[in-house]
DNA sequence: TCTGGGGTCCTAGGACCC
DNA sequence: TCTGGGGTCCTAGGACCC
């Protein structure tokens, strides 16, 4: 089985018996098309509406085992442990499973580097591993498979003999300095046991939230393309609001199909500085529909399109300006909460812009995406 | 024909201030 | 021949992560 990443374009994750077909990551679909048929190999757009409540359960079961935990990322999450590794790590993955039918694996040691290694080690083996001596582990872990090490750093690295991780612990801090800067230095201290990364308990707020899609055909009219970026403009704004932050600055991006050499090209990017912080769906796409008129000249196939907001700070203090109207912005509050709280109740686009477009022809594909097992009350499992 | 989306941090250089 | 010291902010580019 494979799952697809947006658009259907690439392959994202693999079960055990894709990868042993030797199908890398990443893998744009159409490359394998003939393989996915000599295999029936199923093949699935992604959920991540799906994905994100399972992931939720599951932080909420690791809660359960500590209070230091640090969710990572969707599917991944440090927790700070004393005691007896080994069983708790056990009696973790043992829970997690029966609670939410997740099969998970542990990786347990004295730095989040480490642990990292050693959940390596945990997905090889029995889903468990407790780093007492991390030496032989790094001997065996080319240094590109360090976390932290991406493949730039990993070519430099082994252009200087340095290979493993083994080895790379065992540089000399004013030498890696050089190298790779302050983050090189965290990452061998982390190496050698020495904590640089502390746990991120309370998550700090973001800094960006951007919405960018491909989309399912080309796009070549201004019209179109302005139902789009009033989508994902409409979609971020929900977002921000969402994590009660307002945005300073939109950004507008669009893009031609850079993988058609043949095809004019044509990327650019436009920036509206609000007068005045602002969360409201209105203010946004309208800013944002600004932005791409600026941007959009005629003639081209357009492939991409997104909407970035910047200067995000709290909703609570927003510096007001000049000419601004107080009592039509708490007007334009309340509207926006009871927008959010219908598309909450009755379903995501149940209230919209009518600048978001109702076909939506250029709309990303996702034929092929699995049900909504615990988010849709239409797709529940059934129970033969 | 077909090629994803959403983030963060660090560094160096330029411009500017007193 | 000689030309200070100590800062901040912004931006672009590079690197990484899932």
């Amino acid at each position: 089985m494979v799952v697809l990443s947006n658009n259907n374009g690439n392959i994202v994750a693999r079960s055990n018996e894709v990868k042993a077909l030797g199908i890398p990551m990443g893998t744009p679909i159409f490359q394998v098309r003939d393989l996915i048929q000599a295999h029936q190999i199923q093949v699935y757009s992604s959920n991540y509406t799906l994905y994100g409540d399972l992931s939720q359960r599951v932080m909420q079961t690791l809660e359960q085992f500590s209070p230091e935990l640090e969710v990572y990322s969707i599917d991944e999450a440090f927790l700070g442990l004393s005691g007896d590794g080994e069983a708790v790590a056990q009696q973790l993955r043992q829970t997690v499973q029966q609670w939410t039918g997740i099969p998970v694996s542990v990786g347990v040691a004295t730095t989040k580097t480490l642990a990292k290694v050693a959940n390596h080690l945990a997905k090889q083996g029995s889903g468990v591993c407790v780093l007492t001596d991390p030496s032989p582990a790094l001997a065996d872990l080319p240094v590109g498979e360090i976390w932290g090490i991406g493949h730039r750093l990993s070519d430099r690295l082994q252009q200087h003999g340095i290979l493993t991780a083994l080895q790379l612990r065992d540089v000399e801090l004013p030498w890696v300095q050089q190298l790779m800067g302050i983050v090189g230095v965290r990452l061998v201290q982390e190496l050698r046991g020495i904590p640089c990364l502390p746990l991120e308990l309370c998550p700090a707020p973001r800094k960006s939230c951007c919405v960018s899609r491909s989309f399912g055909r080309p796009i070549e009219s201004l019209g179109e393309l302005k139902e789009a970026v009033a989508t994902y403009g409409a979609r971020a704004a929900a977002k921000v609001r969402r994590d009660g932050l307002t945005a300073g600055v939109v950004t507008v991006f669009i893009t031609t199909n850079r993988f058609k050499p043949d095809e004019p090209q044509y990327a650019n990017s436009a920036v509206v500085q609000l007068p005045q912080p602002a969360n409201d769906t209105l203010t946004l796409v309208q800013a944002a529909l600004r932005a791409v008129e600026r941007l959009y000249r005629p003639g081209y196939q357009y492939k991409k399109a997104g909407v970035l907001l910047t200067e995000l700070g709290p909703a609570s203090v927003v510096q007001g300006d000049l000419f601004s109207a107080p009592a039509q912005q708490e007007r334009r509050g309340a509207l926006m909460r009871t927008v959010d709280s219908l598309n909450q109740q009755f379903g995501a686009g149940t209230v919209f812009c009518a600048a978001e477009g109702i076909e939506k022809e250029w709309q990303m594909r996702s034929g092929l995406r699995s049900s909504g097992f615990t988010t849709r009350w239409g797709e529940l499992p059934v129970v033969r």
